[in-house]
DNA sequence: GGATGTGAATGCATTCACAGCA
DNA sequence: TGCTGTGAATGCATTCACATCC
């Protein structure tokens, strides 16, 4: 069976099963059941198990899965055993509370370097990040083969921006601009929209016993 | 039909149709098909189509939606064409970012206050806004009436935070903190972890043309 | 006993394809 | 003609339930 075939929202899972197989850790869990993680995280034992059987067979009848050898085959799966240079692209008030969260490297990710369109923000330092101008990316991003970006920029430069990223032969962006870009088909884009998920709860919120209206019948 | 049998994805794209709709009205489009509102979102026309028809009947044969009219249904819909009062704890670098964003407003959400549990931190004030020490959170959600948080702490707080925000009668959690928090089933919380995205980048990336090790012959 | 891994069954979500309307 | 709204068909993902192994 081929990643490609792995429905996505396995994947997706993976991310969490991982997190909290690290906060298990921390609790000096060694060993877990589909069910206690499941429980932990709101999903069935079954669907634990048959998530992780997609990408091989990790856990121990009679004992359960083993936390520090599953967290590191989930590491493995996800490329996260090793470490990503990522570049971020906007030094505006996100970009630079990027800047100062010191959890990515723990996480497998590198800030390896900071751009702004913004000549008064070049120059800058945050610790061991100064900012660049726009027209090194392409050199930086070849010179360090580095292949994710975050994008924290206004909407209205975000395709541009996007634009120049895959150019400079980036393959991963996470996109904080609160529009949609458009990219090569062989470009992953993961967008983290703050309105978006508001509305989702504004949504749930309005919930409580409405119907929908409706010719009657229905 | 009702709201709660409603696929949960169709609710999220509801979000990224209102948000491309609002592009193609600044882009002065007033009318639009569902064929051109899913190609700028890579969803296919069916898809557009019928999970605008869960809602309601929006469209106008021959003609497509007409744009400010969709728009204005789904924020009916979201609950966004009323301005929500959202909490905010946590005024670290994230949360000082969360604060000086201006974008909220004009998508239906107001800061209405801000809490950190730093002594050193209260008092402090951002623009209109002034942090207040944890124990006046209680008081402050009761009386704004304040049923939606956001919630930017350290990931060993976020449990016993999320505990008194539900205490408080918030209903609605967005969490920024990387771990997962319990709530009654009537709280809805929306995990944001930029790990998790990054990590689901770094799958994708490693995919190109890899396999999963397995037995033979599957 | 206690747990996994996994075909088979079920349940959801998406897509098809077309009647019907402007 | 052009486009929506929607049953029916398809395709995915989740859950069941049990053989299997420690």
């Amino acid at each position: 069976m081929k990643f490609e075939d792995i429905p996505t929202p396995a994947v997706y899972r993976l991310s969490f099963y991982l997190r909290q197989l690290e906060a298990f850790q921390k609790g000096d869990k060694h060993t877990i059941s589909s069910k206690q993680l499941g429980d932990a995280l709101g999903y069935t034992d079954a669907q634990v198990r048959k998530d992780l059987a997609y990408f091989g067979q990790f856990g121990h009848p009679g004992i359960g899965y083993r936390v520090e050898e599953l967290i590191s085959q989930l590491r493995k799966i996800l490329g996260t055993d090793k470490v990503w240079n990522v570049l971020l692209v906007g030094a505006g008030n996100l970009g630079r509370a990027l800047m100062a969260y010191h959890g990515f490297l723990r996480k497998g990710f590198r800030l390896a370097a900071v751009f702004d369109a913004d000549p008064s923000k070049v120059g800058q330092e945050f610790g061991e990040l100064k900012i660049e101008s726009m027209d090194r990316l392409a050199a930086v991003a070849g010179e360090e083969k580095i292949k994710l970006a975050i994008m924290s920029v206004p909407a209205d430069a975000a395709q541009a921006v996007a634009d120049k990223l895959v150019a400079a032969g980036i393959r991963g962006i996470m996109n904080f601009a609160p529009v949609s870009v458009s990219v090569p088909a062989d470009v992953s884009v993961q967008g983290v929209d703050l309105a978006v998920q508001l509305e989702q709860l504004s949504f749930k919120m309005s919930l409580a016993g409405a119907e929908v209206q409706m010719e009657s019948g229905k």
